[in-house]
DNA sequence: GCAAAAGTGTTAGACCTACACCCATGA
DNA sequence: TCATGGGTGTAGGTCTAACACTTTTGC
C-alpha cells in the first residue's frame, strides 16, 4: 500500500539530558529493527492517530525507559524528504532533563540496550540523531543564560555548588563561584530548606528548594 | 481507505510579517475549502511526498501569494490531535519577514482574498492560527533582542530611523534614539553606502546597506 | 523663517567581573 | 591538625539609560 500523498509517518523524539560523572550525557537506546537495527538512537516512536505531539514523547519515553515526569519541551521538527532510509518520516524532536539525583539504581537494568552518552563523545547514531543532540545541547545552554531551566536538572533539594557544577558542564567553562551565588540569589526563586548536606570531611552545605518547582522563567 | 496508524497529514504553514501604516501586520489568506471555507488562514498547504519541510513553506507561499525570497525560518509545530476538525492534521509552521520596501504593488490583485491584518486585531483565523501568529510575533519580538533578524525586514538600503520604527513597532515600545544608533553601530554589521534618503521638508537621512545580506547572527 | 525629521555626547547608576580568605566538618 | 569543599564582600570597569539641542532640508 502506498503511503497517500502529503500524509507523512511521524514520530517524536526525545534527547534526554543528565550529568554523570561530571559530563553532560544523553541517553540512547540500541533500535531493535531495522532500518540501523542495532545502532543507538535517540528514544522516540510513532505518533498514535489520537495523540498530542507532547504526548507521544512523553508515552515513548516512559515505555522505552522508565522515565516520567521529566521537564520536556519541543525543540525542533526535522524532515527531510531522506532522513529515513526506507519511507518518509518526521520527526518533531523535543529534549527533557533529567535530574542526576534521580539517576539511583533507574536504568540500571537491560545496560547493553540502553546507555548514557556524553554529548562530546557519542557513539555512531542512527538517522539523523546526532543534529538532534547537537541542536539540543545548544539550545540548553542558551536557556541557561536567559532562563531558570537549569533548576530542572535539580533534585527537590539541592545545593548551590551542585547548581553550579551542572551550569559549568553544560556551558562547558567554569564559572565564579561568588559571582554565580550572587546571581542566583537575585533571581528570588528558591529559598533555604533550613537543612544541610552532609557530606566529606568538610562544611556542610545548605540545602535550597524551588519556590514553583514546575516553573522556568525567562530572566533579565 | 483509512489512514494507516502512525501517518498524519502533514502540513506547513508561514506567518509573514511586515510593517504597514506602522503597524506589525500578517498575511491572510481566505480559505478556499472547508473545512473554514471563507474563514481567513495562514498561507500553507499540504508537503509533498518528496519535499523538505521548509521547501513545502517556501512553496507554498510563493504559489499563495507570488512571495518569495524571504528570510523564513521555522517556528514550532503544532500537533493537536483536535486542531483540524475533520481529522488529524500536523503542521509545522513558519514565520517570515517581507521588508515594507517590497509591498509596493505586491499583492494588490485578488485583495478579497488575501490581507494584511494587525497581529494586534486580527479576525477570527481558521484552525489554532491565532496562537501561530501570537507565538510567531513573541518570537520574533525576543529574536530582535538578541540577534540581528531586524535586518531582515529591512530593504536593500534603509535609514537608521526606518530601522528604528520598525524595532518599536514589533516590540511595542519607543525606544531612544541616540541609544538605538550607538547599539546598531556597534554591530559593525552595516555599512553607509554613500546615499541620501531625501523626503519631505526636513534633512535627508543617510542610507546604510547590511555587509552581508543573508546573515542573521546572535549578539551580545 | 518655519516645520519636520536627522543627527549627535555626556553623565549617573546599574551591572558584571575579577579576585582571596576564613569556616565547618570528618578523618 | 589537616584536607576538603562551603561560604562570603569589595572595587574597578563596562554597559545601560536618561536626557536636549543643533543641522539640514523643502516649502
Amino acid at each position: 500500500m502506498p503511503i497517500p500523498k502529503a500524509t507523512a509517518v511521524l514520530a517524536t523524539n526525545v534527547v534526554v539530558f543528565t550529568i554523570r560523572d561530571e559530563r553532560l550525557v544523553a541517553l540512547l537506546v540500541r533500535r531493535p529493527r531495522k532500518p540501523f537495527a542495532g545502532v543507538w538512537s535517540l528514544p522516540g516512536g510513532l505518533v498514535g492517530d489520537d495523540e498530542g505531539l507532547e504526548d507521544c514523547a512523553v508515552r515513548t519515553l516512559r515505555d522505552q525507559t522508565g522515565l516520567k515526569g521529566l521537564y520536556l519541551e519541543q525543540l525542533y521538527t526535522f524532515g527531510n524528504p531522506d532522513r529515513d532510509p526506507r519511507t518518509r518520516v518526521v520527526t518533531v524532536a523535543h529534549f527533557a532533563l533529567l535530574p542526576p539525583a534521580r539517576l539511583n539504581g533507574e536504568l540500571d537494568d537491560l545496560p547493553d540496550q540502553r546507555c548514557w552518552a556524553p554529548v562530546d563523545a557519542l557513539p555512531d547514531l542512527a538517522f539523523d540523531h546526532d543534529r538532534i543532540v547537537a541542536m539540543a545541547h545548544q539550545r540548553l545552554a542558551s536557556k541557561l543564560e536567559y532562563s531558570t531551566i537549569g533548576f530542572q536538572l535539580m533534585g527537590e533539594r539541592f545545593t548551590l555548588s551542585e547548581l553550579q557544577q551542572v551550569h559549568e558542564i553544560i556551558l562547558g567553562e567554569p564559572l565564579d563561584k561568588r559571582n554565580f551565588r550572587k546571581r542566583v540569589r537575585s533571581l528570588h526563586c528558591i529559598e533555604e530548606t533550613g537543612d544541610w548536606y552532609r557530606a566529606g570531611n568538610h562544611r556542610p552545605a545548605r540545602l535550597y528548594r524551588l519556590k514553583q518547582p514546575g516553573a522556568v522563567e525567562y530572566i533579565k
